[in-house]
DNA sequence: CGTGTTTGACCGGCGC
DNA sequence: GCGCCGGTCAAACACG
């Protein structure tokens, strides 16, 4: 590069001194100095982009290792000592990793899907997609090795509404397992495009007028794994036409591209938090979640699962997003996440790990209990964090910086996140 | 030719 | 039992 720099300067002078077109050459000269500068203040950029991401890695790792222990201790205090390598454990860990700052799970994937993920920022869409493989907990070996397996079981459990139905009236485990898997997870945003790319890959299966809306109802599956059960309806509102409600249903149970992870975790997020109230014994009464206000999940006549909407379409007036079901739109029930002030904690992961509902433990209910504690108190955080960060960031950086900010954010993520 | 979309048919749940 | 409705299937079609 400097040699062949030198040459064209070197070239550019003889010029000068050789003929008259001083200043066509001065031109190409500057040119070149200002792409030369422009080049360095890229790798600088670049050079401390990397560092902060190192930074934010340690800072996560550091955390994930304070968690874990305050975990072990806590379990022990209930007289239970912890499990080493317990398949609890080892699913916790395969969490950790697949969720870990919305990096990719599977490091052979190439970087196109980054590539993608910022031309698709670009256009101002969203990055949705539910991260996290629930599924996977239901598991004793849950891993990228067992997903062949785990299709196979999945291949005959593929939840045609009228068997999951039938499942979740013949017992209230089941019951809460098919749960999880049909907790909706609703957001509504402004989407000039269909759809909204969220980074999964989609195969349309149908269409539909849907009764009360003239626009029609697309229904889209997941075809990045021929197994994953995760489906999702898109359809215009009916009031305003710019805004797109995306419902989600179910869990993927393959990794997903890093584009895909940032609203991964925040519907993740919001279906677990629906699925820590509505896994009560009263499922349609107002759930108490920790510290947040009670709202009502929802239950239609259309659909008899737990429907928690996300709504998005708010984020530019308030810097932040409700949350509420649809059944309830009362500024009271409205959750609000606006404020950035909260202690940061890595949660996205939490979510993502801890939707009791799919611990298949059955003789380990202390630590279910646990769990349901812990999820509960780690999901308001997740979702305020997530979406918060997801939403308000610079929409240059949102799939790539976001999913790590979200979820590591500390005091500085913010300059980070309007770089 | 492989992959994704369209669209009418079909099925099951639910209310009357 | 019947009709409505939401959801899914699958053959036909379009596209690269």
């Amino acid at each position: 590069m400097e040699d062949v720099k030198g040459c064209n300067v070197g070239e550019g002078k003889i010029n000068i001194n050789e003929t008259c077109k001083c200043s066509e050459d001065a031109t190409k000269e500057d040119e070149f100095e200002s792409t030369k500068s422009e080049m360095r203040g890229v790798s600088e950029e670049n050079l401390r982009l990397k560092t902060l991401l190192q930074q934010i890695e340690k800072e996560y790792k550091s955390l994930q290792m304070k968690f874990m222990d305050i975990f072990h201790q806590e379990f022990n205090k209930n007289g239970n000592p912890f499990p080493e390598k317990s398949c609890f454990d080892q699913d916790q860990e395969q969490e950790l990793v697949s969720l870990r700052l919305g990096t990719n799970p599977d490091p052979t994937q190439p970087k196109k899907e980054d590539n993608h993920m910022i031309t698709s920022t670009k256009n101002d869409e969203l990055k949705l997609g539910l991260e996290c493989n629930l599924e996977g907990l239901t598991d004793k070996n849950p891993g990228p090795e067992n997903y062949s397996k785990k299709e196979d079981d999945e291949a005959g459990e593929k939840w045609p509404p009228g068997k999951v139905l039938k499942t979740q009236r013949s017992g209230d485990e089941e019951f809460s397992q098919t749960n999880v898997k049909r907790a909706r997870v609703c957001v509504r945003a402004k989407c000039d495009t269909p759809t909204m790319n969220d980074g999964c890959q989609w195969r349309k299966y149908g269409q539909k007028i849907a009764k009360g809306n003239p626009c029609p109802r697309a229904y889209y599956r997941c075809t990045a794994s021929p197994s994953c059960p995760v489906r999702k309806q898109v359809q215009r509102c009916v009031e305003d036409m710019s805004i797109l409600i995306t419902t989600y249903e179910g869990t993927h149970n393959h990794p997903l591209p890093l584009s895909a992870t940032a609203m991964a975790s925040t519907t993740a997020a919001a279906a677990s938090m629906l699925l820590s109230g509505s896994s009560t014994s009263q499922p349609s009464a107002t759930t108490n979640l920790y510290t947040l206000p009670p709202f009502h999940t929802n239950y239609s006549s259309s659909s008899p699962f737990p429907t928690i909407t996300l709504d998005l379409t708010t984020t530019a007036t308030h810097g932040g997003f409700s949350l509420y079901s649809p059944s309830s739109r009362t500024p009271a029930t409205n959750l609000s996440f606006s404020s950035m002030e909260s202690n940061m904690v890595p949660t996205v992961w939490g979510n993502g790990g801890f939707c009791y509902g799919s611990l298949p433990h059955k003789n380990d209910q202390k630590l279910q209990s646990y769990l349901e504690k812990f999820n509960q108190g780690s999901s308001q955080q997740a979702l305020t964090e997530t979406l918060t960060k997801v939403i308000t960031s610079d929409p240059n950086f949102r799939s790539v910086i976001a999913a790590a900010i979200s979820s590591m954010a500390t005091s500085g993520g913010e300059n980070l996140g309007q770089k």
